[in-house]
This record gives C-alpha cells, sequence and structure tokens, in this order.
DNA sequence: CGCGTTTTGTCAGCTTGCCGTCAGCTTGCC
DNA sequence: GGCAAGCTGACGGCAAGCTGACAAAACGCG
C-alpha cells in the first residue's frame, strides 16, 4: 500500500507519516503543489491524503486535475476546521472523503483504511448499494444502469448516504453535512429535498427508519 | 442509554444533546460543574461527555472528585483543540476518552458509542445476548438471526436491557431511561411497550421476574 | 446588466404509524 | 379468595415525515 501525502505544515506531515507508517502503509511526503501533481500524475498511489491550503499551488486546483487527466486514486481530503465550503468544494472536485483538520491520527488511519478498501474492492471510484451505482469522478449516479441527473445538493445527499451505507443516518447529521453546523434552516427542507431525491431515484432506493433516520435499502452489496 | 453532557456553551450542548437524541440515546445536560458534579455522584449514567472549560467548578476537579468517590462510570472528555495538557489531565483523572474541539458530532456519537459498548465488557458493533442480536450502527435486531422491525423507542428498550443483560432491570430505572424522570408518565406505559415488543420478539426472550423487574433470558451468551 | 431557467427553501395540508391511555383481564402471592 | 403486579387489545391524539405549490435565490446567457 502507498500513500502519499500532501502537506505543507512539516510537523503535521511528519506525525502523518509516521502514523501512516506504523499502521503498515508506505507514505511519501511532499509539501508543495506542483510537485504532487506531478508525483500523482506519474506514479501510482493507493491513497492520496491531501491538505487544501498549499502553497504554489492550490490544493483542489492539483485534484482537479488528476481528476481530469484520469486518475482515479482515491484522494482524502484535510480541510481546515469549520470550514464547511472547502469540504463541497473538495467533494465537487472528486474527493473521496474529508477530514476535518485538526483530526486524531487514529482517525486518519481509520479513513485511509476504509478507503484504499473501497477502492480496492473496485477499479474506480464507483461506489455500488444494491441498484445504485455512483461515480464520484464524473459526479454521475445511475440506477440499475439508468443514469439520473441530480442536482449539487441532491447528489452530495445520496454521496453521503452511500459513504455510511451500511447505517442509519440520523436527520441531524444529514442536515449538518449539507448545510453546515449554523442551522438557519426550516427542518424540512430537507425533506423537501428527499422527495425530490427519491422523485428521481425511484422507490426502493432510499429508506426511512421513522424516529432513526435514513438508509439506503439494500446496503453495500 | 443515559447519557450526561456537561457543556456551558449553549448552542454545544444543544447539539450534542440533540445528536445523541439522535443517536438513541436519552441526553441530560447541564453547565454548571457543582451540578455536574452532584448529578453523577447520585444518579446512574451510561456516559458522561465532560467539558473541562467550566464555570464553578473544573471539569477536572469534577472528574477527579467522581473517581475518588468510586464512581466508574465512563467519560468522554471534550478538551480545547491543540490542548496537549488537557489531555494528559484529563486521562489521569481518569477520562476514558477524549476528543478535541472542535469536532464532528458523528465522531462524537462513534465514541460515545464505543465507550458504552466498552464498559458493557464488549468489543463490536454487534452485541449478542442468547438468540438475540443488535446492531449498533444499523439500529436493527434479530432473533436467531431473523431481523425484527422496532420502533425508536423499542429499539433503546431492547438495546439498554441488553447492555445490562445479566441483571434484573427495575421498571423505575427503565422508565428513567426512557423517559427521563421529570416525565411523569402512567406507569403503564412500559408495560404497553413491553407487550408490543414481546410480541415481534417472540416468547422466551424478556423475562419478568414479578416484584423486582425485567430481564433477557439466556443473559449474556 | 436584464431575462429565462434551474435550483432550493418555505409553507400548508396531508398521511402514516407510533405510543400513551384506558379498561378489563391474568397471574402470582399471602 | 382477595389483592396487587403485570399483561393485553383497542383506540385515538399527535408528531414525524411526505408532498405539491409557490417564491426567492442562484445561475446561465446573451
Amino acid at each position: 500500500m502507498r500513500i502519499l501525502a500532501v502537506e505543507d505544515d512539516a510537523r503535521i506531515a511528519r506525525d502523518i507519516k509516521t502514523t501512516l507508517a506504523d499502521a503498515g502503509f508506505r507514505v511519501e511526503t511532499t509539501a508543495d503543489g506542483e510537485d504532487a501533481w506531478f508525483l500523482g500524475d506519474t506514479e501510482e498511489y493507493d491513497l492520496v491524503v491531501l491538505d487544501l491550503g498549499l502553497p504554489s499551488m492550490d490544493g483542489l486546483a492539483v485534484l482537479k486535475k488528476w481528476r481530469a487527466a484520469g486518475r482515479e486514486m482515491p484522494v482524502l481530503v484535510l480541510t481546515a476546521r469549520g470550514s464547511w465550503q472547502e469540504r463541497v468544494e473538495g467533494i465537487e472536485a472528486g474527493a473521496d472523503d474529508y477530514l476535518p483538520k485538526p483530526f486524531r491520527m487514529e482517525e486518519l488511519v481509520a479513513r485511509a483504511r476504509a478507503l484504499v478498501r473501497r477502492a480496492a474492492g473496485r477499479g474506480s471510484a464507483l461506489q455500488q448499494a444494491g441498484p445504485l451505482a455512483i461515480d464520484t469522478n464524473r459526479m454521475t449516479v445511475s440506477v440499475n444502469g439508468v443514469p439520473v441527473s441530480l442536482t449539487a445538493l441532491e447528489y452530495r445527499l445520496i454521496a453521503y448516504l452511500a459513504l455510511h451505507g451500511d447505517r442509519v443516518v440520523p436527520p441531524s447529521e444529514l442536515l449538518e453535512h449539507l448545510y453546515g453546523d449554523d442551522d438557519a434552516r426550516e427542518a424540512n427542507a430537507l425533506e423537501a429535498v428527499m422527495t425530490r431525491l427519491r422523485r428521481k431515484l425511484g422507490t426502493g432506493v432510499i429508506g426511512t427508519r421513522r424516529g432513526f433516520g435514513y438508509f439506503l435499502e439494500g446496503g453495500t452489496a
């Protein structure tokens, strides 16, 4: 397992490296965006850990460039603490998961393992759960092979559910994910999106457990 | 599952409460250190979430006092973001785990579940007791491998019994955990839930000791 | 900018099914 | 037998969740 860690803070970079190394990964690090892009484009990694606040070339730009070039390795994005903005942009640029800083190293290892495992099971960044297939690179969703066109919000919702596919996700968590923690939203904004999303996906994809939350029917197949 | 959350920031306290409540816990909050100490000393909690930055009495002092008094419930400490110092002191004072602020609510739930499970002497997300299996991720229950669909209240009830499976749990305790002490329900609300739950689980799962309370037949396998 | 189009939050009304209450019954204990 | 603890079926209130309609943003495009 080979990992590229892109992080400009030397101390954090070192921590990441030793932690992941202890977890059995082979880790290379770089602090520079250009450098990162070059490495990611020419070498084969099982995972890239990418800090978004980089000098010389923005992490987001690097990620987009990789994806545009057809590179499909899983990317775990490190975002600034409260920055909801960064998370959204990260996911939309093709990140597979994000971790807000500061984080616990233990948590990083868990995520890294999960991503690598997921990628190993599939050829690309294609997630499947029952009749549902999500291509996190192209940001397209299809049900039973039929492509479905979703809005950004709808996509984020279904992608989040798919990422946590094997459990029931409470509405409060979804609200936080979709809108950030300052919930000035009227409660049933989420339900409105749900209705529209379900209409597009058809029945039997997203289920409700009253009093618990939402889940993907069929789970992770 | 009953949780005490000690947090002085009202907004965070509310977030914690709703999040944990959504996850199926019964949450009480207090912002005051003295108050927290008293509650933790006199009530029975399955977990305490403790912010260290408190007015009136330091969170650390509260924790030490509990431990000195022989109180052994698991305590999850919330520390300020980078404060390494606090973590060490927290652990030394008897905390079971710590979570640096700011944290993701999702993460809090995961930790809370882990601690509660560990305290019960079990390791995985799957609890088993006799013919009963409880998946705390999916919030599903199955008997002899056959999945059973439960409501939120029924789930909380059986989960609590499973956690304290090897002893007889008095109805007053169940009432308290399900509804909180302030709520004066008609006594037989619990029995009504019991009936419905038993009908779904089948006989031979939940037993009654007249005058004492309820218990899981077969205990912890 | 100005105008059409799409997306998304809000509101109101509706449906669903949870669960608390009640009334009557059964069981165990003295 | 008598009493209290506990069980159960029925019922209805009510809150969670769903949906269609509308309006306000957001976006795209000249």
